[in-house]
This record gives structure tokens, C-alpha cells and sequence, in this order.
DNA sequence: GGGTGTGTTATATATTTTATATAACACTTT
DNA sequence: AAAGTGTTATATAAAATATATAACACACCC
């Protein structure tokens, strides 16, 4: 799995990091029990600091995406958090306030939807 | 309408004004054409900075849900602008991503949605 | 016409966040 | 033993965030 930095975005590279790695395990490209690579390894394969990556994995860790322990970043998916779920619906209401507002309707927004969970 | 700036957030004040105010035009608390408080007014209000409350107009005038003249900042959302749908796009891969990881199926996911619609 | 209220711009300062660099530590695996 | 893990510590630099004070150009109203 190669995953790639913007450095031209105005996300932060632990930011950019952490989504597609979550992506990455959405789309089956890392399964549960999976070791991730190295903190050392990763950030010379995409070229910033180690401790950036460092970063990325320690929220990861935080929001229950991985365990961490001396063989590295394994992939553990901690489901049924009640707290996770909140805040994934308190955005979700910001995202689609904007979407409304810039015209995606009910049924486009269904059909978007579902063409995002047939990949996952 | 009452903004409220939670202190102890870490996000951006500037980037919670940004989104309650989207809110509050979504759900029609703010109409096309009407005017937000004024940046001095609405700094004191919630306490927080002149400027701070400038760069949320700022932002929602670059995103086009304002436009600001020298009334203040009007409500005009620019609805059918291609870029911002596609990233509105991207944003919903990532917390679809993180949501089927915590558990919440495709059923769920559309009564949310649903749910989230009629409030709009 | 003068006062008030707009957004806007400029300058300055302080704090926090982000990113990088180097080094070392404790532990595991080979 | 050697190499590879995450982790911690320290340091530095740049950028983002927030505040403060002041002034400007313009619009509106009494």
C-alpha cells in the first residue's frame, strides 16, 4: 500500500497520513491483525519526519483505528465506541448542512451513499 | 441565533463559528439575503476576538455561503460549484470510512442521513 | 454635516500547532 | 549480538491561531 503526501495541502501531513490509512483499512488494503510499517520505514518511503508518522499512529491509537506495541502499529479496530459514534454524527450534520446548501438533494445524497459502501 | 464558542475545544474558534453558522443557514435560521450580526457585535457576544469572527465571514465568503459588503456579511449560498461538491465528496469517503469501521452499517448510515435531511 | 456602524487593512504580540532533527532508551525478533 | 520496534527527550523553526489597537473608506441616518 503506498500512501502519498500533499505537500502542497493545507491539511497536516499527520492529518493526510491518518485519513487514507483509514481508508486504506476501509478498503481491505490492511486487514485486522495486520502490522503497519515502521514509523522509520514509512517516513522515508513518503518523506517526512518520523515523528510525524509517530503522530499519525498515536491518534490512530487514540481513536481506536490501532494497538501499538513493540512489533509496531497493528491494525485493531475498536467498534462499538458510543463516544466514536457521536462525534462521526456530529459531523456528518456540518458535512451534510453544507452539501444541502450546495444543492446535493435527499436521493443524491443516498445514491453517493451507497456508491461509497460498495467499496468499502 | 445564538453562536456558542466551547473554550475548551480544540478546534479552531474561528472553524466553530464557521460551522454553526452553516447550520444555522441550513436549517433556516439565517434566510438568503438576511444579514449576520455585525463583527464587532457578534465578537462581543460570544467573546471572542473581532478578527477571529472576521476570518469565519472570510471563510464562509471564499466557500460561498456569504457575500459581504459594506451592509455586513449577507447570507448568499453559490449553490453548483463543481470544486466544492467534489470536496464534499472526498470528505464523505473518510467519515464513511471511519463509520463502517465503528460499526455503523449502510441501513444506519441512510436513516442518519434521513434523519439529519428532515432537520433541514 | 456630523455621528455611527459597516467590513477591511495594517501592525504587533503571544500562544499553540505542526514539522523536523538528533539522540537515546527499552524491548522484541532474528 | 545485531537489527528493528515504538517511545521519550530536547531542540529548533515555521505556520496557524488568537488577541489588541488603530486607522481607513464607505453607507446610513438624524
Amino acid at each position: 500500500m503506498i500512501f502519498e503526501i500533499d505537500f502542497n495541502s493545507d491539511e497536516a501531513f499527520y492529518m493526510q497520513l491518518k485519513n487514507q490509512i483509514i481508508l486504506a483499512i476501509a478498503t481491505r488494503s490492511y486487514l485486522e491483525g495486520e502490522v503497519l510499517p515502521s514509523v522509520r520505514k514509512l517516513s522515508e518511503d513518503i518523506g517526512i519526519n518520523m515523528h510525524t508518522v509517530n503522530k499519525a499512529y498515536t491518534v490512530l491509537k487514540d481513536e481506536g483505528f490501532v494497538k501499538v506495541d513493540r512489533r509496531g502499529a497493528v491494525v485493531a479496530v475498536d467498534i462499538n465506541k458510543a463516544e466514536d459514534k457521536r462525534l462521526i454524527i456530529e459531523e456528518l450534520k456540518i458535512i451534510i448542512a453544507r452539501a444541502t446548501l450546495k444543492g446535493i438533494k435527499r436521493e443524491e445524497m443516498h445514491a453517493l451513499i451507497d456508491a461509497i459502501y460498495d467499496e468499502y
